[in-house]
DNA sequence: CTGTTAGCGCTTTCAG
DNA sequence: CTGAAAGCGCTAACAG
């Protein structure tokens, strides 16, 4: 146990406490000489300040608070990279805590941060449009907040999200032009604003060509899925499929299979995706790709910006919205 | 900014700092009636005991500081989850830190943990057997330490890491017993230990049989790797491929595609495996898998252990090996 | 340029 | 059962 601090630096150097602690931060008003010294034992014995006690007397922690769903997930560790690039940068320590979707268990999160354990939180929410009050709380307390992915309008905190709506517009204009005629969308929690929003921009698409949208709700359990998916296609017979989340288009890909459907002659498939696992199979998958790391990143140096004080109030309250990926594939073996 | 402390609830309750103090972390030596207001008050104020005064003061933090090379990984990203599982459950926080398997940045982390930022480290090293010096430091710092799945033979604490010279060798049989002649072994990385015990295997599985080894070198670069897969099987003509990693399995089944060699029926291939991205291609692919979670759970809760000082310090040196999984799939479809 | 001192919020003796 | 007071390590007035 050999913990080393201001104390023993200052015995050891025949100078005061102040002096010495006043030399580790390069005060101007600090002999060069000095701080020479102090530098060299300091680094000599490994010296580290306690980030309690700096924490505890400054207010700052030099930490941010990342409070997302989940951990196994394409998208959520593209977006960590983002954010850990940012934070990385600028000396910044990451706190993470995982919701699994629990309301209550994030509301719990965001109340034990409310004193001094971080200088500002990054959020994905668990459910939007629910009760926000933790975050007002958050807010009162002046502990900045930003929202990515999942979001909700009705707060007053800067949002960084990809444009889900647009996107999705631009994917079923894609199958209407390759001749599609029939076009189901395939979704699962349809409570979730993204996958309202996209559902909102794939009925946008449609209406104008006056085709019948053809909703279908999947489950969360794989073997479902596919059922309800095979079942579909083979009553419905559509000739195209919009996969809300990639997981839906792998599973609508192995019902094709099945069922003997060629894609992309038979039927077209387009989905969003985050990581290229849809693109690893056979036929050609045209993917919208959210930005997912520039997400991460744009929402870390938002915070970044709010807690340096770099943004004035008026800027606190804004939505940032990233232009995802239209990505066709001709092959697969296009990626190498 | 209203954040409520000690001091407050005291007040307004007419009771000393201590006593409130006391009450909170329900003493023996406070009433049951007092107790109840302070509890009260509390949960009325949505009071949150400030973490930088009771770490600076008890030298606890009931944080871990979880270091790994990287998060965009399957890997990774599992074994979080069950480190996050253990932490939730026994109510500790996660610090991360991704060192992008630079070792300096390894070296700057692990010094900066060394003064009461957090109880305890688990870490999975970017560079095995080089200079120990930052964690023997570490040791000394009366801060525990705990290995997982890069580790270091030398050092003198808990590793937890899965079978990789077993399961390389029950691969690499399976391919034998599957009547394959000529196996080729692909790697990357080769300087990594877990790489040279994987390959060991494959070579201690080959020597019985009189097979020589095809060791083939891949690169970080996806066309590179292609190239050199692709040279190697035109001159070779291996009738078996073991591949140590699963991204080379999915370049070696891309390569396969486009000389037009059928799997399993012209060559088999057999693949270490974290998530089932491989598994998502058409041919069965046999894969072994890593039990990712386990790794997380259990290296977590052997630092937990420790930190709890409920294992002595005979076992703060030993070696956990889990048991990897054999996934033998006949189809994909089998998948839902 | 350097030293003295107060205090961040909490826990914990020690004293009633 | 409750209160007063010291001190964890650090920073920042204030004073020379």
């Amino acid at each position: 146990m050999s913990k080393v601090n201001i104390k023993q630096l200052a015995k050891e150097l025949n100078l005061s406490i102040s002096t010495v602690s006043r030399a580790l931060r390069d005060s101007y008003e600090i002999s060069a000489d000095t701080k020479k010294k102090v530098f060299a034992l300091a680094k000599q014995l490994n010296y580290q300040p306690n980030p309690n006690a700096s924490g505890l007397r400054g207010q700052k922690t030099k930490t941010i608070a990342v409070v997302i769903p989940e951990m196994v997930n394409d998208f959520f560790s593209l977006v960590i990279g983002g954010i850990e690039k940012v934070a990385q940068e600028q000396g910044y320590y990451l706190l993470f805590y995982f919701t699994h979707g629990d309301y209550d268990l994030e509301v719990s999160f965001i109340n034990t941060l409310a004193n001094g354990r971080v200088d500002g939180v990054l959020l994905s929410m668990s459910r939007e449009n629910h009760d926000n009050s933790h975050l007002l709380e958050l807010n009162k307390n002046g502990i900045p907040l930003v929202l990515f992915d999942r979001v909700s309008e009705n707060l007053d905190n800067v949002k960084v999200t990809s444009d889900n709506y647009d996107s999705a517009i631009t994917a079923t204009r894609h199958l209407i032009d390759a001749g599609c005629k029939k076009i189901a969308y395939l979704q699962v929690h349809k409570n979730i604003s993204i996958g309202k929003i996209r559902m909102n921009g794939y009925l946008e698409a449609l209406r104008p060509k006056g085709q019948t949208p053809l909703m279908v709700e999947c489950s969360n359990e794989n073997e479902e899925t596919f059922e309800i998916i095979e079942k579909m296609l083979l009553n419905e017979k559509p000739d195209g499929i919009f996969a809300s989340v990639e997981k839906l288009a792998v599973i609508c890909y192995r019902v094709c299979e099945k069922i003997n459907l060629r894609i992309p002659r038979d039927i077209k498939i387009i989905s969003f995706s985050n990581l290229q696992t849809a693109s690893l199979l056979n036929p050609s998958l045209t993917t919208i790709t959210q930005p997912a790391f520039d997400i991460g990143e744009t929402a870390a140096k938002e915070l970044l910006d709010i807690i340096h004080k770099k943004s004035k109030s008026a800027s606190r309250d804004k939505h940032v919205i990233l232009k995802s990926l239209f990505i066709k594939r001709k092959s697969t073996s296009a990626l190498y």
